[in-house]
DNA sequence: TTGAAAGCGCTAACAA
DNA sequence: TTGTTAGCGCTTTCAA
């Protein structure tokens, strides 16, 4: 395959100069004289010369490519995430090779094989669950990760998020203040520590300070699909629910058009508060009150937090973990 | 960085052999007697050998990456066409790097030459409208291209995608059908030729077909957002509208949710059909009737044809432009 | 069946 | 300021 025909030494031959400061001129290095470099540029413009980046990457050991495994770029969280990682990304001049994991343990491992044999210079890893297999391979490897809208239960990779006990606190909170004793929790897979961990202690420390029994009935543990929340209501309602507090944004969807179709009135029978602020929010009728998330930020500044680990910046100031603040935004899904 | 530590070479010290040998076991080359081949692999896997993918790149020319170009991952079409070519692409043991473009020329001009250099083996583009600057770039550099879900209105690049004109005429049909005399064509941007060329024509096959005079006062250029659709209705209700194709699912849930605060009956006073069948079809209400495009299978089918493309398979039986089938599914928004 | 050796296109000392 | 020269880690003839 004669895809690259023209090489630096073509160039070098052409401009009449070494390969070394055609390579400068290319690097952009200071030291050429002026009248050498606009020759050389002039050559590389009439060659149409374009650098062999395989090659740079073998050289110098840097590919300026960063892997990112994503479960799912079709879900919304992980796509608004993985935006935000691109765009920062291709402001360092870094390109991100982007592989579907389905957070699946096995898919992810392998992933992350192939990963490191392209060399990548950095990896971020979005992900429900990182598993002790997973982590340790993670700090083996040389390679600087962080996690981005996800979390080390463990504490020991880097990771950017926000606080998910402070934010469910707060949601759960206006639940109560509006007089609902049964308020509902109802989340994706508990072994995601987001969920089983952060989530359901702010739900409990909440509840603990307002006086209220922790009931394990009003706990729905289901997966994040629209249909999952459709078919929820006969459940909510046996358990006398009458608000809820939910975890993702289609799933919330689902919970409120299935109490819709079940004839119960949102907000006046029963108030639902999501998660992730996605369009989802805006386009359901009633609009659902929801948590804000800065995902494009958390991606952003999760590839900005790579690109210092990448350089080696001082991070002395900096911490392993870094939270994003979230906010609240209510509509016309609670009182 | 002292990120790859050991090489072919250790490998082939360990073992005994020369390093052309442990190649070949990597390879699977059959050319190596069995009692050997146990040998090198028993040392790769004690010494945790991990072939280096830029050397290898280096040397044979193949990356086993290919580029894609994709306005905005955010947007569901294309992050469905993205996962279905992401899927396919690792079943060929192919990672992708992608790039967000925004649509914008000269990004997609950018990002086409970033990834040429990176020496990407094939390049799978999406984009709304291929401008001739870039085609002559596409057809200039020797690298494999397909457009997924977007089409060359020079037809000079391979692409695949459905067909646009009997889709919409199928559903301008059944609205005309219902009774519908006036019927609103909702769209984004003409300057995509799916827009402007072949959706538009389609609209004005049935009109032509059932004797209506084409209105150009019911066709509505807006862009691509949930915003745009929602402030519509005055604008179609002066149109005297009482039917809507609309081209994407966003827009569309914006009109109808614009149509409904105003007090318009969906699909009792305006029916309302949609392009992409995505969740959002299903999660307003009334849920809005579609023509379905097998996104996820074009994005697939788009990366096992650039397969082909980039091992010189023989080809002869392919088109250069594939159409997928499209459906249509009633849902509440039309009688 | 195996090995030797010449690149692949570039970067990075080191000299000059 | 510029050039020379080793590699980077692997594939791939060509010989043996």
């Amino acid at each position: 395959m004669e895809k690259q025909t023209i090489t630096i030494y073509d160039v070098a031959r052409e401009a009449a100069v070494s390969m070394a400061t055609v390579s400068r001129v290319v690097n952009g290095n200071p030291n050429v004289k002026p009248a050498t470099r606009k020759k050389v540029l002039e050559v590389i413009d009439r060659l149409d010369y374009r650098p062999n980046a395989v090659a740079r990457g073998l050289a110098s050991k840097k590919t300026t490519t960063v892997g990112v495994i994503i479960p799912d770029v079709t879900n919304v969280y992980f796509s608004s995430l993985a935006r935000g990682i691109d765009d920062v990304a291709s402001m360092y001049k870094y390109n991100i090779i982007l592989a579907n994991s389905d957070g699946n343990p096995q898919k992810e491992a392998q992933v992350l094989n192939t990963l490191l044999a392209k060399q990548v210079d950095g990896i971020i890893f979005m992900g429900n669950n990182l598993t002790d297999e997973l982590r340790a391979q993670f700090t083996r490897s040389k390679t600087p990760i962080v996690l981005a809208g996800s979390v080390d239960a463990k504490n020991e990779v880097e990771s950017v998020h926000v606080d998910y006990v402070a934010a469910v606190e707060e949601a759960v909170a206006d639940l109560i203040n509006h007089g609902n004793k049964r308020v509902a929790f109802i989340t994706g897979p508990m072994s995601d520590p987001i969920n089983g961990e952060y989530r359901l202690k702010g739900y409990k420390n909440v509840l603990a300070k307002h006086g209220i029994e922790y009931d394990p009935d009003l706990v729905f543990e289901t997966d994040y699909s629209y249909r999952a929340g459709e078919v929820l209501w006969p459940a909510l309602a046996s358990a006398k629910a009458t608000a809820a507090f939910v975890g993702d944004d289609e799933l919330a969807c689902g919970v409120l058009n299935g109490a819709k179709d079940a004839g119960v009135k949102v907000p006046a029978e029963f108030e639902i508060i999501t998660s992730n602020n996605s369009k989802l929010t805006e386009i359901v009728r009633p609009q659902l009150s929801s948590i804000t998330q800065p995902l494009y930020d958390i991606g952003a500044v999760s590839m900005r937090f790579l690109t210092k680990m990448m350089n080696k910046e001082d991070m002395s100031s900096d911490e392993k973990t870094i939270e994003l603040p979230y906010g609240y935004i209510k509509r016309a899904s609670t009182k």
